[in-house]
DNA sequence: GTGAAAGCGCTAACAG
DNA sequence: CTGTTAGCGCTTTCAC
């Protein structure tokens, strides 16, 4: 690490520590000559300001924080996150803030996170996942850490918001499906004690009545395959499954093929979050694409401006867009596979 | 942010501020009684430590980094990297390590990320994505920060290193297709100046025998697509392609679809990393898993050794599993899919 | 415009 | 076993 500190700086350039602060921070007005000269010398002795020690003169960490509560594998398997986080970044890195990344197993550990983050770690914090009545909101604003609640939270709470109008594409495939003759639409939702889950949720319920096709799964694979499953051996089957994320949407399309149903003539599937991989399948898989880049960067944006003391307020990052393809009856783009040996 | 300090908590135990330190630390022995009294303390006030104060005394972050140089784009559609980092943070949360995540545009971002981490920030380093005689190997050894390298680097280092044996699947996949009759073997691979790509392309060289069918891709699907176009238009096309990650290979894949040829009757086709969605792709894609987040648990461990003081060493984390499937010419492994329509 | 000195909140000698 | 006293390296009044 390094042993050079301001006081070399400062003596090398023959200046007060002060005069070096200040050449760099431009927090008071120095003679272009004196800046000159502390420069150098900072150059010269491959000087960086010690970030600890700044964090502790300024109560700043210059960083900002995203605690995980999830399993690692589900992280590993979701294609939100890293799109989301690279849109984080490419926010802070205008401001050479850092971005600290924890993953907790369980509640008492992310008390405990948000508590050392909160004292010196960091500056503020992006919270995801939410939860109906999540006891993290009431919890950070205790702490006083600023905070941006990525979701529609519907919950009091004094904290600056992104959301996105997830309703609409919900009711976009149903009247597509309608178009296409389905009268009996399933939904696979993911946990409905998640707000984003449960917008879907309701959307799907106000657009069809009842829930007798609504079956509640946890966004992995396995629930996807379980659940289709289940509504697949009703005496009055689905013709039509809106999954909530593309892993069990993908789960159960494959469920449904090896079942001998073919897609989308005996099943129409659509997912969400439209993963990479999505529009690759056949069927090609209709999804909803929603540039969690796009919202990673409304976060940081949102927060960075909290954190230097903004009002906190509600931003709707629109951006959700339906991707119909061939797992809902729509043409195919990619031409068909005519078997064709070539010699 | 917490106004109380030390100070209040010594305060409210009657007693001094480094009885308080160590009754936390246990770094010097302390009575029971007082213990008591000092956990009281703490809790009534609500005080956990100050991570900057402590970060400046101890001249320890508590903290490792990852700086990434990569596009946004990439890392948002890359299999490796959020596995890699879930295994990471499964070590790091035993020792209330955070990791800190950068994502820098270019080199002078890259350099200035370093020096801010190493002087401060983080105790240690995690380097992905390895060239060639990397600069940052040189670079981070003057810093004299802590590294693992994460790949199978050739240079002289002396940085723990956690390795795999690429080359090994390939040669397994390669065997596998001449079996299955394939004489004109292709392979696209990722940019030969990353080590795991040269790897791989190497392995295939070495059993292949000469480079007419190796192109150079760039891991992106673009590139997959265009390189799988090339090829295939040569007078003496090639009956397989090797794809050095699955992101190119579904590229390809589609691309080959579209051009009325049947996989794998008539091109037979293996991806790299086994994408999650790799399994449920029709025909499923023959890949190789890799288990990233062993990995990412070993450089963990590596480092937390490494930066306690231990000599580095090298670990061969042998994972990978060739996994063979329908585009290889394996049998299916879920039914056929069969149109029936039901009333 | 510049310097000197007093913290930021914690840890670690050094005494007792 | 516990209290006192210096720092860690930077920022920021307060003087000049």
């Amino acid at each position: 690490m390094s042993r050079t500190t301001i006081a070399d700086v400062a003596r090398e350039a023959g200046v007060a520590k002060a005069t070096v602060s200040h050449a760099l921070s431009g927090n008071r007005p120095i003679s272009e000559e004196t800046r000159a000269k502390v420069l150098a010398a900072a150059e010269k002795l491959g000087w960086v300001p010690s970030q600890s020690a700044r964090a502790l003169a300024n109560r700043r960490a210059n960083a900002i924080a995203v605690v995980l509560a999830r399993d690692p594998e589900v992280i590993a398997n979701d294609s939100f996150f890293p799109a989301f986080i690279a849109g984080v970044e490419s926010v802070l890195s205008e401001t050479e803030t850092a971005l600290i990344l924890q993953v907790v197993p369980d509640r008492d550990a992310e008390e405990r996170a948000y508590r050392s983050l909160a004292h010196g770690r960091a500056d503020g914090a992006l919270l995801l996942d939410l939860r109906d009545d999540d006891w993290r909101v009431p919890f950070l604003d205790d702490l006083d850490l600023p905070t941006v609640l990525v979701g529609a939270y519907d919950g009091p709470h004094p904290f600056s918001c992104v959301r996105t109008d997830d309703a609409a594409p919900i009711r976009d495939i149903i009247a597509h499906l309608r178009d296409e003759g389905h009268e009996r639409i399933a939904h696979v939702s993911g946990p409905l004690s998640y707000v984003h889950s449960r917008a879907r949720a309701q959307a799907y319920l106000d657009e069809v009545g009842d829930d007798r096709l609504l079956r509640e799964g946890d966004f992995t694979a396995a629930s996807g395959r379980a659940l289709t499953a289940e509504l697949l051996a009703l005496p009055d089957r689905p013709t039509a499954i809106l999954y909530s994320n593309d892993t069990m949407a993908i789960a159960g399309l494959s469920y449904a093929r090896a079942q001998g149903l073919s897609i989308p003539a005996d099943l129409a599937i659509s997912g969400f979050d439209d993963d990479h991989l999505s529009a690759h399948l056949t069927p090609a898989l209709t999804s909803v694409s929603s540039d969690p880049a796009a919202r990673g960067r409304a976060a940081a944006r949102l927060l960075r401006a909290d954190i230097l003391g903004a009002d906190p307020r509600t931003e709707v990052v629109d951006c959700n867009i339906v991707h119909f393809r061939e797992s809902t009856g729509a043409p195919q783009t990619t031409a068909p596979t005519v078997s064709r040996r070539t010699p």
